[in-house]
DNA sequence: CAGGTACCATACGCTCGCGTATGGTCAAGC
DNA sequence: GCTTGACCATACGCGAGCGTATGGTACCTG
């Protein structure tokens, strides 16, 4: 019955496996929770802009961004992954890390609806189908975490296809 | 610097405050496991088999029974949604948690697929869309529990067209 | 070479929280 | 009315894990 997400991080474990003892730890960290804090500021900080820069220097076609985002989302999974589920848990029951974490969505969800508005949707369906694929990709990110097989090729490009059906 | 998700549930507090002694509570249940281990089994009987029961017995076209399907998953937040949180983020550190989660997820998944193929749509691609499906749902509670407000009607109404448009 | 700075280790105190030991109450049954 | 069983409370032992105290090494720098 092992510890979730950011309560399975302790500085004395960490220490430990990082060879070195409890006290360099805190020679380097005021605490556990700067520990914690670095980690965060380092996600909100490169974790969606590296994405968002890289997709854009690709190419400038809207379906074609939405395929380079999807393979860069939903490839081949990464210790970040369990990341981006934890740090969820993790704002339910903290306001600071909350207010970080809304602030990512924020940004990813603006980039997105940017991508179906060049693509012809307008804007208010573009937000909507931009807020579910955001939920698509956090829960999969939920689900990978206790080992769900990732989202395959047809279902991307089924998502692909519906996200730019053309509004009715 | 809350405690997030399984982790925050200690006896000694959740024995306060019910305004019962610890030791009332171990005459109840053996060990922390215990309570934890029955909560994840009426999660696991009750809250899957509710739903698809009332939808069932409510319609049988199948668009209406996604319709109600939403209403009900996606409707008024209740606490069990950051229930639903939670155990996934407990999932990805426990196996026999990870074992239940993922019987109800194919519990769930089956149903959505039932009714996506008597809408028309072939099994393959049913497949697909209820896969979807349920990542927004996971993706939804995740972002319920540090206050996202729920996916308005607009929005589910669009999930709800683009789930039954015809495959091309 | 004396002292300062950066970095690391060991050892301690302290809190939280689990599980258990022990005993109390109250109602039912012989 | 005494015993038994169900239920509850208080008090303890104990480990995990945080943060700190204290001291060491090694490299500068004047």
């Amino acid at each position: 019955m092992g510890r979730a997400g950011v309560d399975s991080v302790r500085v004395e474990r960490l220490a430990k496996s990082l060879g070195v003892s409890k006290g360099s730890f805190y020679w380097h960290f005021a605490d556990r929770a700067a520990l914690l804090e670095a980690v965060m500021q380092a996600w909100a900080e490169q974790g969606t802009e590296a994405i968002i820069d890289a997709v854009e220097s690709e190419t400038y076609d809207p379906s074609d961004r939405l395929q380079s985002l999807f393979g860069r989302i939903f490839g081949t999974p990464t210790e970040l992954d369990a990341f981006e589920a934890a740090v969820r848990a993790w704002a339910a029951a903290d306001a600071h890390v909350q207010s970080i974490v809304r602030a990512v969505d924020r940004r990813r969800l603006k980039f997105v609806v940017d991508i179906l508005v060049d693509a012809g949707i307008h804007k208010a369906e573009a937000r909507r189908r931009a807020n579910l694929l955001y939920c698509v990709l956090i829960g999969e990110y939920a689900q990978r975490s206790y080992g769900k097989p990732r989202l395959d090729g047809p279902t991307l490009s089924s998502m692909h296809t519906l996200l730019l059906t053309p509004v009715d």
